[in-house]
DNA sequence: CATTGGTATTTAGTCAGACAAATAGCGATC
DNA sequence: GATCGCTATTTGTCTGACTAAATACCAATG
């Protein structure tokens, strides 16, 4: 290799400065590589952004010094950039540069933008917003699913929470059983555009039994509140489905927000 | 071996026969939009594949084909290949080529995409789908919104109806100031991941509006409806915000459906 | 005959360097 | 001070070559 690289230098948000600045980060692209450049890439420079390292506005490096910087040709980093902003996160103008897009544009719900949130710790806000999403929807789509369902995925719902007992919440055979339970539901509205929300669910349900095994004292057994569910939805009670799925998901949004409150004791 | 056919997509001998069939027929882009040729190839092959010209599955022909008869360069293609993998409507492997992925893996809720959705005319059960997530998230929204809006937010929304009786929807004035007023009660949950559905939750606004503009008898004047949610936002009411909003909605679907049904009388 | 292993082929992936187009920013002009 | 036009910078596009990976094929093998 040649010699450590300043590398990924934003120049200032302002404008009339120079390039300048020695700012510098180190880069390596070992760890998580997606197999296909462009893919890592955008995945690299996506983790910076929704990690906050680059700010809204900011004015990325040239394509040419970037990509220089980055070790790869300007075609792969081209590549990476019209991913990213196929996901709303950068936005690219000749002559103007390629900046970061102002955070109301970000595909938030995009499943990769989500995993890239989920690389670093996500904020406590973001968690919370995600949480309430989920108490909107999902009391909703199990209505509807009670309404719609068919044999099929109320197999599948069984199967998963039989799953899920089995293995425990501590596995990840369990977990996933957990949220092919959540997405299952999702699927039996016969709503597509709802269905779509189904990673953005499954994000925060992964993070609150992550959170929940962290902090084992909250453990509390969802199985009985799981099964509630799957009953009502068996017995095409739309309204008894919602609650149970509201209490269901009610009851994890207490247990996120207590492990949170218990690892911060902020505010 | 399942479904064995594969489909060689892109013109030439195959389907969609919507240009010029020869190979050299030179066809102009279309105009008015999107200078740069990957967006613009992006928007025609996405358009295709939402509007079910290629199926999930169909496998795309290889690059250099491809780009050959569409008269662009293979990165130009290539590009226009990474947005569409970016919002999931394609995968690409070596050797396999690039091939319509599953429709669950579609990003829906995407602003581009729903734009290309709506690009043909959409189907009556996409839109269906549309106004029941509206309605899910609209009114839980309108209560999160009375709860937290700021007043900053609450003159947006206030300008907003005033734009919109000013010019009436008939006008494309009237109809976006119509969009800020909801865009800014999702803004107003302070909740970011919430705020994302705003193009979702946009779209089928637009679509609302131009049905009813469609069809004139059906005509129901929504500015009462829309102060009674300004109102109990205003007041901070929740529940009263949640009922307003659910009404609005509510009125505007069944608008939307007696629009559908007079068209195409089907069922 | 089935299985295995290597090899050829096909395709996306990556690279390099050149040229074109667009425009933001600045200086000249009125 | 406002407007206009120029120019330098940056993205956009093209070309053509090479690399790497995945599949299909076929021959050798048990």
């Amino acid at each position: 290799m040649t010699g450590g690289d300043a590398v990924l230098a934003i120049s200032g948000g302002g404008v009339g400065k120079a390039k300048g600045s020695g700012a510098d980060g180190e880069f390596e692209r070992e760890e998580g590589f997606s197999g296909r450049i462009h893919g890592s890439i955008a995945r690299t420079l996506g983790i910076a952004i929704v990690s906050g390292q680059y700010q809204p506005g900011d004015v990325l490096n040239n394509e040419i010094d970037a990509s220089e910087q980055l070790h790869v040709s300007r075609s792969a980093y081209r590549e990476a950039i019209r991913i990213l902003a196929a996901k709303g996160l950068v936005e690219s103008r000749p002559k103007a540069g390629t900046r970061v897009s102002a955070r109301s544009r970000w595909s938030l719900l995009d499943p990769e933008v989500l995993a890239w949130f989920f690389e670093a710790e996500p904020s406590e806000e973001f968690l919370t917003g995600l949480h309430e999403l989920r108490m909107i929807v999902e009391p909703a789509a199990a209505a509807l699913a009670a309404e719609r369902r068919d044999d099929a995925q109320l197999e599948r719902m069984r199967t998963a929470l039989i799953q899920m007992q089995q293995h425990t919440l501590a596995t990840e055979a369990g977990r996933a059983a957990d949220r092919d339970f959540h997405d299952t539901v999702l699927e039996a509205t016969s709503n597509e555009p709802l269905r779509t929300l189904s990673s953005s669910i499954g994000a925060a349900v992964r993070w609150t039994t992550i959170f929940k095994q962290r902090d084992r004292e909250l453990a509390r057994d969802p199985i009985p509140d799981h099964w509630k569910v799957f009953d009502a939805i068996a017995a095409g009670r739309a309204d008894q489905a919602r609650q149970a799925m509201e209490r269901l998901v009610g009851l994890a949004q207490d247990d996120t927000r207590a492990a949170i409150s218990r690892r911060s004791p902020s505010a």
